[in-house]
DNA sequence: TCAAAAGTGTTAATGATACACCCATGT
DNA sequence: ACATGGGTGTATCATTAACACTTTTGA
């Protein structure tokens, strides 16, 4: 190869390849008390020590998908979470190396089931929603977004199951619901319009060793909500 | 430049560069009878023929927006339509000439204002959006992506405006959300809702020449509307 | 005078909201 | 026995859905 293609490369490279892309990860989880997103800290300048989300560059023989789920599996040592692409951030100074593009996504963990990995390259925090710092890059703007995206979905499809443990009480399930939405919620209400829709399944089991009655366990089945929906359910809280 | 920065260069091309970035734009409009959508016929194998959506490579000073708009005002002729993105579609092989990850856009067209240029580069063609042929790479998806956008968007965001002409009667207005949605509305209870929330301005001016009574005629102003947003109406459809 | 779309209210059904007390357990 | 959250039903209000006839114009 010699000079004259070299130009030619360089110049193609100039002209279209100049982009990279990544993908940021919301990553949303549940305590028991509030919700949370995690997050890491930036180790380049100008944002060094701010927050950030998760995220990393997509390879060319990768799906975006493929690209977050890898990424969530790399950092946080999780597989098939339920993810949601939100929204493209593209503005031209959004990144200090250069034109990167980024396609954000939201995911939801069972925070219950996560072991916190002690020997990851970057040490995670779980950051409460409504205290989070000031951030790295755009990554504030895409939080929110996400967040709006979380707020509506939630409403109409049946994905807050994803941030509870595997049997909830429906004093969990409605106090996910008022964390997210960051609003109260009247508790005959709510347990009226969820049970009427009729796709918990009674475990028949209680809470344990708590200081007040045990509230009754109910578990979230995906078969039963499709074929229920299959025949006319429509989800709304 | 000798050789060996050329490896460097190229193997970084490789690695990260080896993206390019575009932007596609579902053009709709409405002729008063009909949601329509604006298409080209695709001069690239293997989908010579095929109609597609307007599209064209981000560049790397071009923020994603500009791009989109860009694409507009080039081919269509326009400028600031209503626009808004929607999904980016990354899978490896949706593009015949290597990594094409696609921002998609969809906009809204008066078409009682639009000009067909005879000019034009390529021709368009305005196909029903009922009736749209089989498409060029995953626009097809592209184009479902975004018609399920517009029809959630257009009852909680007063938008179906910009695809009727400034003066328009409330069958017509009727009309664009029964094509939108399709789905047939009740007379009745369409003009309680939309008058009801106050933001149309009687334009007290009539439909002329029409063989049967003329309609009154109504407009839509921004200012109004984002006044009475502001002290608590919520538009809803 | 006919055809075609404009315009206009009421009733019934459904869904949303507001609200207070007794129950079971651990300490 | 007390503190804590679990669990339950009804009445009111607001919203939605269903529905038919008269009016005005051009042809």
């Amino acid at each position: 190869m010699h000079d004259q293609n070299i130009n030619v490369a360089l110049k193609q490279i100039q002209d279209y390849f100049k982009i990279a892309i990544s993908v940021d990860c919301v990553i949303f989880g549940y305590d028991g008390k509030e919700l949370k997103v995690l997050m890491i800290q930036c180790n380049m300048d100008p944002y060094m020590g701010k927050w950030s989300l998760l995220g990393d560059l997509v390879s060319p023989d990768e799906d975006l998908d493929v690209a977050a789920q890898r990424i969530l599996n790399e950092r946080v040592g999780f597989k098939n979470l339920y993810l949601e692409q939100v929204k493209t951030f593209g503005k031209i100074g959004r990144h200090p190396s250069g034109r990167v593009i980024s396609v954000s996504y939201y995911s939801l963990v069972k925070m219950s089931d996560f072991i916190p990995s002690t020997n990851l390259p970057i040490p995670a925090k779980w950051w409460n929603i409504y205290e989070v710092e000031e951030l790295a890059f755009d990554h504030r703007q895409i939080l929110d977004a996400c967040l709006d995206r979380l707020r509506k979905r939630v409403r109409y499809n049946p994905i807050g199951f994803n941030l509870l443990p595997k049997e909830f009480t429906l004093s969990q399930l409605q106090n996910l619901y008022e964390a997210i939405l960051n609003k109260m919620l009247d508790k005959r209400n709510f347990r009226k319009k969820i049970t009427a829709m009729g796709f918990l399944t009674d475990c028949h089991r209680y809470q344990k060793e708590v200081a007040h009655r045990p509230a009754r366990l109910f578990s979230f089945e995906m078969k039963k909500y499709n074929a229920l929906e299959a025949s006319g359910l429509i989800f709304e809280l």
